[in-house]
DNA sequence: ATATTATTTTACCAACTAGTCAACTATAAG
DNA sequence: CTTATAGTTGACTAGTTGGTAAAATAATAT
């Protein structure tokens, strides 16, 4: 019943588009209502909040990001290492064209999110958190299948490389946006398939 | 002549403090002035706009850095490993005792700059691009000692291996400030001293 | 056709933003 | 002791911030 309604779609989009290239606290949001056409009354009928809209615009960020990069890649039947490096190299080609657009490099929208946020929003940082969880356990199943088949040493902890390699894409996406340079993230790309972490760890105390 | 002022340093100091642990955008000058008991006017004497402040703090932000961590690891007889792995160690401690003390982690106050400014004002990009400049020299030193000494293959590229390093710990510090768990920069730090790039490159089309 | 309901619109608010300015004051050097 | 100068102060913009309230409107299910 009652009238049907784009706006809710608009503003996710504007959000992902102005946030994901400036900052939260960058944009404010009447340019959020102004970007997408929508007048700020309505903005408020759909969304609570303006975090409110980022929490929306982060699930619909990981959902794209799942569909075009991550499920293509991982749901193929490449070798783990070359489904790393097809990662990598999407990645490049996703922030070399972003380059060409706008005239920067973006890096990673839910990384800099993470940054930007995660000591002053709990939400926001624990949502971000959950999407990190999701997103290395794509990295800790190919691990997983890769010592079962003999291509990596039994001591592999897969949970830990999963997210050390999670945490190596993102410091590649912040070194190519902070030099706005893509070809960064496929140079530094290439040590990718080489970080792993041993299960038998060293004291913290003995270690040096 | 005319008279002496601290206003500057408290300044400073209190940028690094209220910008670190939130944003650039969240901190506004008139907190900047209330927390070093400084008046707005006393404020735009010494520094043309808060953009200049940054600029300034993030100087300070670097030295103390290379004076606290860096100098004292790089200029010891340590193998190259152990530099990395010590490196490590003190950033995990340095994140603990934050966490304790104000209850987040607040990961690099460098990085976290890098991700919220980079793509919107281009000076302090590139200031910060000349930080990781100079961070990478340090690595680069080690690994090219260590290619001399036998313990790096001579295939290693020194430069894109100290990038691949940075990045890493620059990732290693997003994980720990999204988790919100220091314990992440000690766990993922392990696998520190695996990443290597190797001169010989593959061709971007080659590789899958 | 009408009642119901979802959406849109406009005008509004109080608090806050970065930055300005001129008058005032303390001090270091001569 | 004076004078030049560096630093301090408080009042002031003009524009923006996130968010509110209520009236107006359009579409849908009956």
């Amino acid at each position: 019943m009652g009238r049907t309604s784009t706006a809710k779609e608009k503003l996710i989009s504007s959000a992902i588009e102005l946030i994901g290239t400036r900052s939260y606290n960058a944009v404010g949001v009447q340019e959020l209502c102004d970007h997408s056409g929508v007048k700020k009354g309505s903005f408020y009928h759909f969304f609570p909040s303006k975090r409110d809209l980022t929490l929306e615009a982060l699930d619909a960020m990981w959902n794209t990001f799942k569909k075009q990069m991550l499920d293509p890649i991982f749901n193929s039947d490449m070798s783990a290492v070359d489904k790393f490096n097809s990662l990598i190299t999407k990645s490049y080609e996703h922030q070399s064209s972003t380059k060409d657009c706008i005239g920067c490099v973006t890096g990673c929208g839910i990384g800099n999110l993470a940054l930007e946020l995660s000591t002053q929003d709990e939400i926001i940082r624990q949502k971000i958190e959950q999407i990190f969880e999701e997103w290395a356990q794509y990295f800790e199943d190919v691990i997983v299948d890769a010592i079962n088949d003999g291509y990596l040493s039994v001591d592999t902890d897969p949970r830990c490389t999963s997210q050390a390699i999670l945490a190596y894409m993102e410091g590649i996406a912040l070194m190519g946006k902070t030099y706005n340079d893509p070809t960064m993230i496929s140079r530094l790309g290439e040590g990718i398939a080489k970080i792993c972490i041993s299960k038998k760890k060293i004291a913290l105390g003995e270690q040096m």
